[in-house]
Parts: structure tokens; sequence; C-alpha cells
DNA sequence: TTTACATATCGAGATTTATCGATTAGTATA
DNA sequence: TATACTAATCGATAAATCTCGATATGTAAA
């Protein structure tokens, strides 16, 4: 069982806004429901949303944004993709299985 | 699944030595191997510790540990019970289940 | 090659957490 | 009941986190 530093993780997990972003990005066509013709920004192949998107749904600034992403791709709850001018980012779905198996068995 | 406060929860495991004490509890034979005279004081009968012996193995104070075992208690990771002037912590480990539960499927 | 736009980073003030020593509250015993 | 001892609570300071606006960086289009 690999978990290097779960108190930073759990950190991440700490907050509010942050644990919504991981619902959201969970099922991102029920959060992110955009027009048709918008669709192509919102969503890369993977499923992965623009953190514009998430932005607006988190009404917080766009640095707070970015750095809450930043957080979570860094104790591994997130990974991004970047496409031209937009970075998109979708759940690490693995990670978090990893998280759950840690806490059953190890913590 | 019943998680009613994660951020909380979160906020509790993201501490260094709330993780310690964790660990400890899990396995107090190991951690808090007395001397068969005080093995009495030290474990009650259902495997509890008391607070005197976490703070000793913690190395911080005494209103710091209580305070961290009260928050503990508070989000359910643990337990506890007074038997005359001392009062046994021990994890809930169907509490901290449920919490990997809620990792695994909801989070 | 400017310009425009999306995201990331920086610096700072407000809020929260960590941690202590001192005190208070329970409990048992002399 | 006076004393001693264990744990809980209180009040305070230091450290960390939250969150913003401003700025920088990267990318595409004009």
């Amino acid at each position: 069982m690999y978990m290097k530093n779960p108190v930073e993780l759990f950190k991440v997990l700490s907050n509010e806004t942050r644990l919504d972003m991981l619902k959201w990005l969970k099922h991102p066509m029920e959060h992110f429901d955009q027009p048709a013709e918008l669709l192509s920004k919102s969503l890369n192949e993977r499923g992965g949303i623009c953190v514009g998107d998430i932005t607006e749904k988190a009404g917080l600034s766009q640095s707070t944004v970015s750095h809450y992403l930043t957080m979570m791709q860094k104790v591994g709850l997130v990974e991004s993709e970047r496409h031209g001018k937009w970075t998109y980012y979708r759940r690490n779905e693995e990670r978090i299985q990893e998280v759950a198996a840690f806490i059953e068995k190890e913590l």
C-alpha cells in the first residue's frame, strides 16, 4: 500500500470547496451541462473540465481555484492535461481508491 | 452511507500527531508496553489507553493531547470511557471503516 | 508580431489551527 | 473534608491556511 504523505492528502481534503470539486468532477455531465456548441470547450475527450468552468461553478476567484486544483494534483487526487489555452482537470480514480484502501487497512 | 461532516473529519486527520495516535491505539500492546504492575493503570478491559500515557508518548503538553483526543472523539474516530480518575480512549473501528467506505463510494 | 485569452504564480491581509501554561472540574484517598 | 491526582477547559501567541487582486506565462488568432 503506497501512501507517501497522508497528512498532506487529508489537508487537501479538509476544505468544502475542494470536496465539492471532486464531486463535480465525478459526474461532469450533471454539473457542467453546457449548450452543445460549448461542449468542446468544456469537455475534452476524457472528461476533463477546464479551470474556467470550475471557477464559475465554485464562485471563488480564478487564482484560488487554480491553486486548489494544483494542490489536488500534487497529492494525486486529480490529473490535468493541457489542450491549447485550456487546462482540463479530471479525477484520478485509482488514487482515490488507494486512499480508501489506506484508511480501511492502515489507518 | 452516513457521513455528516467530511470536512471536519478530514481536518482532524490532517495532523501527524493525531494520525500517530490512531496508529498507537490500533496496536496498544506494541506501543504502550508497560511493566506488568502498571498494566491495570494503562489498559482498561477493552484496550483503551489513558490520556497520561498518550501524552507521554506524543511528547506534547497534556492540554494539547486532551484537546486532540476530544477532537477525534467529536468526529467519531475514537471513543472514551472514564474509570475513576482516568479516561481511557480507544479507536472506533466501525467509524473508521465507514470513513473508508465513504471515500471508496462517495468521494 | 501584436493582441487576446486561459491559466499559473506572487504577495498580502484575514481567518483558522497548533500549542502552550494556567486554571478548573472530577474522582479517590488520607 | 482536605489533599492529591488525572483530565478537561480557558486564554493567548505563533504558525499555517484561505482567499483575493495583480501580475506573469503560455497559447492561439488577428
